[in-house]
DNA sequence: GCATGTCAAGTTGTG
DNA sequence: CACAACTTGACATGC
């Protein structure tokens, strides 16, 4: 089992900056282009530093932060890497985080926010869309990451009429795209039985948010959810990709959605373990939690062969 | 200095 | 019907 972590961490010095696009707005184009160069400076060497303190310490995947170029797609402030002063650099900066994941197997990924939605009833939503998974998949290109995990997004009444809309919005992005997209089952809509019908028949991964099933249960089993998923990904000859996390209060509390700081070893799948698979941890411990998670797991020798 | 509210974007469920 | 949640730091504002 490879675990993975989630855009940020606790302890290590490690951190990524931002801007809002009303801060740029105040300032003329060429000191807009300044400021965001040296953000993005500055978080393409924080990348480079995540990575390798996620490869000391023993974890095998990286989620990046989907603001790594703050602002990038919108409409009034974006830009492109060309744009930047230190553009060479970064761009420098980006292959060498390629080779450095790459050299040390360590998978990335990106998990674009709740703005992207390809089943809405609404053109430009979907355009927005688009237009911000194709800067990730640019990203996802250049850095070598080669997942891209969405939502289904919205109900709009009608669970069959939305992903009728996204399979045909699905049909037309672009290549880099389409190769990288997955969709996660989540935890107010759509199920893991909701989906399995659309990612089978287009062949998208499937990621299975374990908690997420708990939280909105389809009448899957883990075990049935976990087999079920980890078919698509491996007819397309990948690794299968989870998420794990524990709820904040306890399964009794109020809701059990928001997330703990660390993994309650209880919520870990049984027939996870032992299992080829990549699980990233959500956890607000980040770093300490995914730690403690793998000492748990190797103090009971439950690892697996990987290890 | 420090505390606080706002920030591009969507959708759902609660109060 | 308005608003928090999803999530976090940067920034502007006001004391």
């Amino acid at each position: 089992m490879r675990m993975g972590l989630c855009c940020l961490f606790k302890e290590e010095n490690v951190s990524f900056r931002t801007t809002t696009a009303t801060a740029l707005s105040s300032l003329p184009r060429g000191e807009q282009l300044i400021k965001l160069s040296g953000i993005c400076h500055d978080n393409v060497r924080n990348l480079l530093l995540a990575l390798k303190a996620v490869q000391r310490l023993g974890i095998g995947a990286f989620r990046i932060m989907s603001p790594l170029f703050p602002r990038m797609t919108h409409p009034q402030v974006g830009y492109e890497l060309a744009d930047l002063p230190a553009g060479e650099d970064i761009r420098h900066l980006l292959e060498g985080i390629r080779n450095f994941a790459g050299g040390h197997d360590i998978r990335l990924s990106f998990h674009p926010d709740q703005f992207v939605v390809l089943s809405s009833p609404h053109p430009h939503v979907v355009a927005n869309s688009v237009r911000e998974l194709t800067y990730q998949a640019w990203l996802g290109k250049t850095l070598g990451a080669d997942l891209i995990n969405i939502h289904a997004g919205g109900v709009y009444g009608d669970k069959l009429s939305a992903l009728e809309r996204f399979r045909q919005v699905f049909s037309d992005l672009p290549d880099a795209v389409r190769n990288r997209l997955t969709l996660e089952n989540d935890d107010v809509s759509y199920t893991v039985r909701d989906l399995l019908p659309l990612c089978q028949k287009l062949s998208i991964p499937l990621v299975y948010d374990v908690h997420h099933h708990r939280c909105n249960p389809d009448g899957l089993s883990q075990e049935e959810a976990t087999e079920l998923t980890g078919e698509i990904w491996r007819s397309m000859g990948l690794e299968q990709y989870c998420h794990l996390s524990s709820p904040r209060a306890g399964w009794g509390g109020k809701d059990p959605r928001p997330h703990a700081d660390y993994i309650a070893e209880k919520d870990l799948p049984f027939c996870w373990r032992e299992r080829v698979m990549t699980v990233d941890i959500e956890a607000k411990a980040k770093e300490l939690a995914v730690v403690r998670l793998m000492d748990h797991l190797r103090e009971n020798d439950l690892f697996g062969g990987a290890d």
